[in-house]
DNA sequence: GCAATAATAATACGACCGTACTATTATTTG
DNA sequence: CAAATAATAGTACGGTCGTATTATTATTGC
C-alpha cells in the first residue's frame, strides 16, 4: 500500500533516496545524464540494485520528473492555494513559481530541463511533461480568471497572454540565474513581473 | 586557406553536409544526441570519416553551436543592421529573432539547446554558449540605447531589463510552439513584445 | 528462530560510445 | 600521367550504455 502515515519500507526509502539524487542530477546535467551507472554511484549503490526500483530507464526517467512535480507542488503550488483567492493568490502563484528552484537547492528547474530536452522527441518523457506543462499552465489561467472574477483585473484581461508572459519571465531568470549568473535574476523577474500584473489591473 | 570567394573545396563542401545535418538534430534532439554515429549516418558517410573533420566531440559540438550562430547572423541580426537606428532597428531585431527558427526550418533553437543542456556543465561548450548569449544580449542592450538615444524611449528604460523580459518572450513562445504546438505562439508573442516595447515609449 | 519474501548485488550480454591507427580511394599538383 | 596530398573508409579497442539472469543478503511474519 501506499500509506503516507506507516513507516516506510526499506526499499520506499531507497527507492526515495535514489530519486532524490536523480532530482539533483538532472537539474544540474539534464535528464540524458540519468543513465543507470553514474546515478548508481551517485547513490552509492549496484546498477543492478538501483535498477530493480525501476523497470526501465523511461520508468526512471519518468519517476524523477514526478519526483520534481511533487516538489514543486510542495513548496509552491500548493502554499499559494491557501491564500485568499484573487490577486494575492495569483501573486502567490507566481512568486513560488520564481523561488522554487533556490527554496529546493536545485541548479535549474527540472521541468524545464525536461521540456528543452523531450520537445522535439516523442514518447512516454514527451507525454509526461507535456501534461505537467499544461496543468501548470491551466493552474496560471485559473489564477488570473479568479483575479478577474474579484474585480482586481480588468474583465478582458486574457488570461492565455499573461501564462504566456509568466512562463517567459520565470525562463528568462533562469538564464540570468544559471548562464549569467547574475545574482539580480529575481530583481529584474520581479520587476517584470510587477509589470505584466499593474497591465492586467483595473485602472483606479 | 579560409576564402568564401573561391570555391569549396570536396572537404569544406562535407564538412558544411555535415554541420548542416548536425545543426538540425541538436535542434530537433539536443547536443546530447550528437554522437558520432548517428551523424555519420544522417550524414550518409562513416564514423571515420566523419570524425576526420573534427578532432574531437566536443570540437564537434562547438562548430555545431557555431554554425547555428553563423546562421542566426545571416538571417536575423546582419539584416536587423540595415534597418536604420533607433526604434525600427529594435523591431527589426527582436522580430528577427523571433521568426529566425521557422525561417530556418528548424524545430526548435540550438542556441537554447546548448544553454539548457550545458549551463550546469563546466567545459569549452559552456564556455561557448555564454559567449554567443551575451553577446546577443550585449546587441540587444545596444539597439535599447540607441532607441534612447533616438529619443523614441523614455531616457530612464532599463537596457538590461528589456533585454532580459525579450529573451522571455523567445523561450515562452518556443514552448507554445514546440511543446503545446500552439499555432498563435507568434500572436501571443508580438503581443508581448508590444506591451514591452510599448512600455518604454516616451508619453506622446 | 525459521521459513518466506523483499532488497540488493554479481555477473554477463550485445549495442553503441569516442577515438586511434591503418588502408583505400579522390583530388590536386607538377 | 605520375607523384603527392586530401578525403574517406575499415577496423579495432576499452568503456559505458540498458537490461536480463542468477546469487546473495536483509527484513519480515509466524
Amino acid at each position: 500500500m501506499n500509506n503516507p502515515a506507516t513507516k516506510p519500507t526499506k526499499g520506499e526509502a531507497t527507492r526515495a533516496s535514489i530519486l532524490d539524487a536523480a532530482v539533483r542530477l538532472a537539474a544540474l546535467e539534464g535528464f540524458g545524464a540519468l543513465t543507470i551507472g553514474t546515478l548508481a554511484e551517485k547513490a552509492g549503490m549496484s546498477k543492478s540494485g538501483l535498477f530493480a526500483h525501476f523497470g526501465s530507464k523511461d520508468e526512471l526517467q519518468v519517476a524523477t520528473l514526478d519526483e520534481a512535480v511533487r516538489r514543486y507542488n510542495d513548496v509552491a503550488f500548493l502554499p499559494a492555494l491557501k491564500v485568499a483567492r484573487g490577486l494575492r493568490r495569483l501573486r502567490a502563484l507566481t512568486n513560488n513559481w520564481l523561488h522554487w528552484v533556490e527554496a529546493s537547492a536545485l541548479h535549474s528547474c527540472p521541468m524545464m530541463s525536461a521540456m528543452n530536452e523531450f520537445d522535439g522527441r516523442p514518447g512516454v518523457m514527451q507525454e509526461a511533461i507535456t501534461e505537467h506543462m499544461q496543468r501548470l499552465n491551466n493552474e496560471i489561467m485559473r489564477g488570473v480568471q479568479m483575479t478577474i472574477a474579484s474585480g482586481e483585473f480588468k474583465a478582458d484581461t486574457d488570461c492565455e497572454q499573461f501564462a504566456f508572459e509568466m512562463f517567459g519571465i520565470v525562463a528568462t531568470s533562469y538564464r540570468s540565474r544559471n548562464l549569467f549568473q547574475d545574482k539580480r535574476a529575481l530583481v529584474l523577474a520581479n520587476r517584470a513581473l510587477d509589470r505584466l500584473i499593474n497591465s492586467c489591473l483595473v485602472a483606479n
